[in-house]
DNA sequence: ACAAAGTTGTTCTATATGGAACAATAATTA
DNA sequence: TAATTATTGTTCCATATAGAACAACTTTGT
């Protein structure tokens, strides 16, 4: 007896660690947010900030690199970086803005918009699978509460 | 009228998007998560798997380098690095187990134990900062939200 | 009008990170 | 017992990422 391995219950900590709740968030960010990106990453060869660029213009029109890095709270030397790369791709086009000088207007190119639908198509499964575990009515108040946390996130400074 | 700068409401996309639920905890890992491990590394000089590896052994009396990984899904080799300058820290101490010659134990010690206290009491307060915004019944129901959000995740394969 | 301060996008650099391959050891199977 | 397979911890390497500094330009304040 007591000679095997004693398995570990590695989800004790869920509950024991001092801050809980926001534990358990960051959890879900390492188990599920950025495996996330590294599947987008392997499979559609985008790295974050690509992939976030894209999902932006997808949403808004026109938007400038540093509008992106707002939206996103990336820093503006990623998103530069990336800007550079979707354009070489041809997923965005880049347009001077005759008002300011310093600045240009990025948009989406139809490749782009198909890019996107790709990638979303597999994050629009992935979030359903993540979130299958809930009820609907789980899932309602869920959405609730993680705008709430969301918005405010939102205002804090960067 | 009309000539400044219209000022873009960046948080249309939140609702958006085509997965806003997954949107949402990915925004949250992103501003807030990962920046909060930019904090600990900054202000405590750890980073990632070097405070994971902290917080694993201030909950788990002892557990070998891979008993971290699992409970943290990180890389083997992020958490090996973060052994050796742990180690060199002085904040935990490594025996190797007898009945298992590749592995071996680790165990926090009594300055690791100071330091855990630290940041945890800067992530605690954090905590409290973010989930401020949930009345206590709403939290309440968040925590049995994400705790059945992350028991799932737990499931899933690495 | 002019100087000072702020903004945008960029490059350079340092570092955190993960994948792959590896040696040592243990477990499994023939 | 012998051979194969799996596991642990490690090193090496490639890359994603963030900070700092910068030039060009714009805005603000006097």
């Amino acid at each position: 007896m007591g000679r095997g391995k004693v398995e570990l219950d590695y989800s004790n900590i869920f509950e024991s660690v001092e801050f809980p709740d926001a534990y358990k968030v960051s959890y879900l960010a390492n188990a599920i947010v950025f495996p996330t990106y590294e599947d987008v990453r392997k499979d559609f060869g985008l790295v974050r900030a690509e992939y976030h660029l894209l999902l932006c213009l997808a949403h808004y029109s026109e938007l400038t690199a540093q509008d992106v890095a707002r939206i996103t709270r990336r820093p503006r030397n990623s998103i530069s970086r990336a800007v550079h790369r979707m354009l070489d791709l041809g997923f965005l086009k880049r347009v001077p803005d005759p008002s300011d000088a310093r600045q240009a207007k990025l948009q989406i190119t139809n490749e782009g918009k198909i890019m996107h639908k790709k990638v979303s198509e597999y994050l629009v499964a992935r979030e359903a699978e993540i979130f299958s575990v809930l009820s609907d009515s789980e899932r309602e108040h869920f959405r609730n509460l993680i705008r709430k946390l969301a918005n405010f996130a939102s205002t804090l400074k960067r």
